[in-house]
DNA sequence: CATAAACAGTTAGGCTCCTTACTTTCAGGC
DNA sequence: GCCTGAAAGTAAGGAGCCTAACTGTTTATG
């Protein structure tokens, strides 16, 4: 779970002081920069680690979960790439181990030849069925520390900074320095 | 920036349905869960993505910005790694990118035979001067979307969460199923 | 003191993701 | 119909982190 993170945030007096050597430096938004990214970091990793003693990724998780919905069960790697928001050919390699591990099966495209179904397997099924209930617990203790309204205050602060970000990014193609 | 993420997030009906199922799921906690996953990512792929227009990673930036700071501009290998929050071999490989580069160099350590010193080189502290303000004006920028006051939340919030998660991984040593 | 333990830097190899480029298949315009 | 362009899956190679094992140096201990 790399990001590679300082062991210990600055300092908010720190960054007091940085502010009068650089005139765009908001102290207090730093700081919040700095809190966001350690914490989702932190969360990420522990997300991470708890997948880890069921021995499975994140990616390989997330396509699990994927497939898992609705009843489908069934996608081609197109989608599941778009939807899980990676790359073709890294969809490919999630597949590859989900399928040296039994958990989905691949099978021709009945009207596509270019494409190919992926599938859940029993044993997938299965796989998901013992690990979703754990899962989902262990993401909402995470939370825990938090009453309903602090959950509710910092979805909405999220959603501030997103909104913000995707507005930068849409307006200025990528991201120039 | 990875970290493999939905490129849409479940909708909260969806997490409210699925807490009928999974008796462990609270909908608003899993809610803003994904949340904070979703919006670390997308601050830390801000900041790498502004990092990478000036031609260095997140990893070697931290670096540079520690070796910078209170006119040390010295230290070893271990402690970098330590400060980091990063391995001693992945130091390793930070520095010789950055060695390469011409931003710091390697001397012997004139007590100890077994460590070195990493220096910032007259170009590497050139670089963060050039970078630094700019860096923390893109910084400051990402938060701006908030007040002063919904920083301030912010943070009380995401520190809440972080000392939930710090105690729960001191107190059971690994993350344990 | 000599020897074992601890410690510093490095090397080697693995994992997950990426980008780029290739091959096959399909779809639309002439 | 053919041929160009788009789309799908994949292969190859890179970046950034990790763990484990190796090498040399220092420290502690019996």
């Amino acid at each position: 779970m790399p990001l590679l993170m300082l062991k210990d945030l600055p300092r908010y007096e720190c960054l007091l002081k940085a502010a009068e050597k650089y005139p765009g430096l908001e102290p207090m938004a730093c700081h919040a920069f700095f809190h966001l990214l350690r914490t989702g970091d932190a969360v990420y990793a522990a997300e991470g680690g708890f997948l880890a003693t069921h021995h499975v990724s994140q990616g390989r998780f997330n396509v699990l979960m994927l497939l898992n919905r609705c009843e489908r069960q069934m996608s081609t790697p197109a989608e599941l790439a778009e939807e899980a928001g990676v790359t073709r050919a890294t969809m490919t390699g999630l597949i590859d181990t989900l399928e040296k591990d039994g958990l989905v099966g691949r099978e021709d495209h009945p009207e596509n030849r270019r494409t190919i179904r992926v599938r859940l397997t029993k044993a997938g099924r299965a796989y998901l069925k013992k690990l979703t209930p754990k899962y989902f617990r262990r993401v909402s203790e995470m939370i825990e520390p938090l009453n309903e309204l602090e959950r509710k205050q910092l979805v909405r602060l999220l959603e501030k900074v997103q909104r913000g970000l995707n507005r930068k990014l849409g307006g200025s193609i990528a991201i120039k320095a």
